[in-house]
DNA sequence: CTGAAAGCGCTAACAA
DNA sequence: TTGTTAGCGCTTTCAG
């Protein structure tokens, strides 16, 4: 008898399925009498009874899994995010379904096709670009959805960001106050919110601190990619700008930088400090360590699973967004400009 | 109309559901006539049909799920692993839900309970002890398993592992052909198959070599981590033993080193020379950057999740095991010792 | 080649 | 408090 089903649990406590359903499930357990609760809850227990969700599913029209969008669990920014969704969702009772959508957008469409016709009850989505007409549609479609990381312009879904302008401030700030003056920026790509915030705090803190507001001082790199920041910094050094110091969009981009400085005999922080942003693992293990601004990402994932779990109980639930705070982690790649 | 179910598509096509199911079905399409066929498909298609897999799994007792159990998303040696488990379980139709054990008993039993009852089809396990008696039970089940990176002990089931005999002798043959004769082994978790198997073929190769086979150099490590692999080498520092390089038995255990070599002052590769294993991301990034044997990550995981479809597949198919070649990738972190 | 009928395992009315 | 009935969306005999 490979796993017993319902019925032979009803059978063997020599009930009918429907009480046994009933005693099994905690929700529905008060309607049925407490003796023949245990006795069927034990029964179930001896026969290792596991109840099917595929079949509970069917009835219910629920599948008790949610569907995660990322672009890429290689990227170390996601793991961590999606551990956090993880632990969330399985206190809950709810499974995950990954996808990587490689920023590809047809892929991303097939995808969540694919994570709907499994019935996922809503979507995590770390994939947000500013303009996004797929969440737009599943919005109209009336899927429930989540943003973690990244949110869309213009769309009112619920979204678990971190505070980017407040990062990126302190990063400039901490520049500052080692007496930088001249400031490079390496920006994230412009069809992402965190590449646009950034950018945007970026410029706003250099004029508020009096720094030099050059507009050649600021770089766009089109993808998160360290090949990108690597042809960035070469553009602007090549330039022949003096700046003394980059906050790099990201700490992939900042890794670029050190690519560069290698590749050019520069001294880091010696001749050039870098801030990155996110705080990917090991990069204390850089020479130089890289300063950078870490975001707490297994709390935004859960945050975003505990979202999401909430709109599902209560559909009808007041959207909701939520800011992250940052902090920023000082390391070996910042230091005092020479002379100063 | 939310989602049409194949009984929209059966009415709209003016036959019955049963013959729209096999019309659907690529399989079965061919019980029904050609024209019939290509209309219920265009039906099918203008109503935006999407076959209901839960649905159909109950019926089939199937649910095109498979189980991917590993220790933690967060190490970076598993996302590509999962990534090359995905590409083809996509490929297939099939989906694969994540679990982290953490390396607990406990949790791992409840996580594989979670997926057995959501009628995964087999298991892709990456958590593999040298005793694992949860795997010998579920082998017992007749739960369908591939291991993937590591094996236990006795079992026979399907794995896809690095080959980690040869790795290891290559990583020990390059520092030999460089001139080192005092090698150390920074050896990963005894209840490990890859610690197993690299510390033995460490000592084989080192007495191939003719060089020193001294048992007081190799340190044995009980966690695969940073800190263990720093407070081994520690260990073997404090005894001078005089050895001028060190094998890690993963990248993790190297970057351990590392930390050592900056509280102490010691100069890598100049007084020691250090070798990982794995060559996780960034490792080139590091100062020197990390020498390692790389292990075709998504590759293992690819084969991994071929095999147990196939095994899904047929399931009288007989038992198979690959073993997948591996490479030296020299960076900075080696060199002759000093002197040679 | 196609329709009718049954049922996968479970839950949700409705009765009793 | 418990049993009866029906049905979720699909596949699969079995007839026709």
């Amino acid at each position: 008898m490979q796993t017993p089903t319902l019925r032979d649990v009803a059978e063997a406590a020599g009930v009918h399925a429907a009480t046994a359903s009933r005693a099994l499930n905690p929700a529905t357990r008060g309607l049925v009498n407490a003796v023949t609760a245990q006795r069927v809850m034990k029964v179930a227990e001896t026969l290792g009874y596991r109840p099917n969700p595929i079949a509970r599913g069917l009835k219910t029209a629920k599948s008790t899994t949610v569907g995660i969008v990322i672009p890429d669990l290689t990227n170390p920014l996601f793991p961590p995010i999606v551990r956090g969704i993880e632990r969330v969702l399985e206190a809950a009772g709810f499974s995950g379904l990954i996808v990587n959508t490689d920023n590809d957008p047809g892929r991303e469409r097939a995808q969540v096709e694919s994570l709907l016709s499994r019935q996922v009850e809503g979507l995590i989505v770390a994939t947000a670009l500013v303009e996004h007409p797929l969440l737009e549609q599943l919005q109209r479609q009336g899927v429930r959805m989540v943003m973690v990381n990244r949110r869309p312009d213009g769309l009112e879904i619920p979204s678990i960001v971190p505070d980017d302008a407040t990062g990126l401030e302190m990063a400039v700030r901490h520049l500052a106050s080692l007496g930088h003056r001249r400031i490079a920026h390496l920006a994230g790509p412009p069809n992402t919110s965190t590449g646009v915030v950034r950018a945007r705090s970026f410029r706003s803190t250099v004029r508020d601190l009096g720094l030099d507001d050059d507009p050649a001082l600021v770089a766009t790199c089109r993808y998160w990619s360290e090949a990108e920041g690597a042809s960035a910094l070469r553009g602007l050094l090549d330039q022949d700008l003096g700046f003394t110091a980059v906050v790099a969009g990201n700490d992939l981009i900042a890794l670029g930088c050190y690519d560069v400085f290698a590749e050019r005999g520069i001294d880091c922080p010696g001749d050039v400090s870098v801030v990155g942003f996110n705080d990917m693992p090991f990069l204390d293990k850089l020479r130089p360590p890289l300063t950078t601004i870490a975001i707490p990402h297994q709390e935004i994932g859960a945050e975003a699973a505990r979202l999401l779990l909430e709109s599902i109980a209560e559909p009808d639930r007041q959207v909701r967004s939520v800011l992250f705070p940052l902090t920023l982690v000082v390391r070996g790649s910042t230091a005092a400009p020479r002379g100063a």
